[in-house]
DNA sequence: AATAAAATATGACATTTGTCATATTAAACG
DNA sequence: CGTTTAATATGACAAATGTCATATTTTATT
């Protein structure tokens, strides 16, 4: 089993509060766990008795609406935790976590998640933190969504999936979503964001290889997402 | 002034968790402050040093959108806590808060409740879980959003409204908005929004005296709305 | 009570977006 | 390598929504 120690996840997350000592009894309690793309970490509704930490890979966190179309709620790339807001308020989870790629994960008991929190203070305020920020961006997106049309959103979306998760060699966005992923991120009918896709394609802000899309007129994109 | 141990406030957030003494102690450091309708609490971009307390009235938080529209992300009322986010990320906030009546709140400095944090271990649980539950309502909001059309999210709006805020003795609803408030939360153009006002009170559903709205067939309004 | 100002309401129209049908292309698999 | 299947793309059209203009009503102010 991989030593806490050297996690990526320790590096990024609230984890990086704790002392050497409790890395090392953490190390004793998780369990890691490999996750094939397409599979599921956990499903609305799901008792999740701890929290994953994203050691390697992406996965999109999703919410069914009425109308049976999965929303995309936000991704969640390694050095990330997940399952912390169901552990917390003791609910079952509201999202469902779903693998974009192969990851890695491990789990930690809430038991021993609990007992960082009243033992170590800075933890459970790098917790806070991080609930902050998330709050915050979820403010954001719920503005973008309400005031911004679908073509605003999807430059946008472009942006962040290229700041946030980087680009393969050629250029291409290194995150692989299909058309009908992306459209579930920025809540539109599969075939108005391929429209639009081909749209921005025509238009030269970017380039559609197969499932690859290369954005090559940031600028431009960021006109259109204002 | 008067005392914590009292106080709404105490009774519904985060600070249950306080004892007599820390109550005694929050007494002295807190200053209370009389809002008037309409007035601002704080604005996108300011830097608040601590919480607020309200201990009566309801704001609405709103977010200016990069196309000038004033979009309602949430509403506080009586007993809620107010900038927690802020503070403890150590961020200006990033909405503004205006009365929509006539406001009592206390204002407790950072440095006192940071107190209290690294002190009292219920607390920041209690902060944490509180945290926890406006994620899961941004959550839930993002999807309506995302995925319902204008008539749906009215009807949705409308309930909650009710059922979060309660009625006069004539069942109108207590909240008055105006019609573009109305319109900032659901995220929609005024002339929208009292478009299906219209259609709503034409077919049954709502009363419409004036600026007051009642809700006649709550039944209906649930089924649009989902 | 009279006037001004603001809020609400409605009509007309253009634009955006969703839906259904179908074509084309890419991916998966034996 | 060919065949099947799924994903992507496009056209056509209807429905939803936003915008502008303007009318009406309510509220505020003197």
């Amino acid at each position: 089993m991989s030593k806490c120690e050297h996690c990526i996840v320790r590096e990024f997350s609230s984890l990086k509060a704790l002392s050497k000592d409790e890395l090392l009894k953490l190390a004793d309690c998780k369990t890691s766990q490999i996750i094939k793309k397409g599979e599921v970490i956990f499903e609305e509704g799901d008792n999740v008795n701890g929290i994953f930490c994203v050691k390697d890979g992406v996965c999109k966190m999703t919410k069914l609406s009425p109308n049976g179309k999965d929303q995309i709620v936000k991704l969640v790339k390694k050095g990330e935790l997940l399952g912390q807001r169901s552990m917390i308020s003791d609910e079952p989870v509201n999202l469902t976590a779903v693998a974009l790629e192969d990851m890695q994960v491990c789990f930690i008991p809430k038991s021993d998640v609990m007992e960082l929190f009243t033992d170590n203070n800075k933890f459970s305020l790098n917790v806070m933190r991080s609930m902050c920020g998330d709050l915050k961006d979820a403010d954001d997106h719920m503005v973008s969504m309400a005031q911004k049309n679908v073509k605003e959103r999807l430059a946008e979306t472009l942006l962040y999936l290229e700041d946030d998760f980087g680009t393969h060699p050629d250029g291409s966005l290194h995150i692989q979503l299909s058309r009908e992923e992306l459209a579930g991120m920025i809540g539109t009918a599969t075939e108005s964001c391929i429209r639009l896709l081909s749209e921005f394609n025509k238009a030269g802000y970017i380039e559609l290889t197969g499932k690859k899309i290369t954005i090559t007129d940031k600028a431009k994109l960021k006109r259109i997402s204002e």
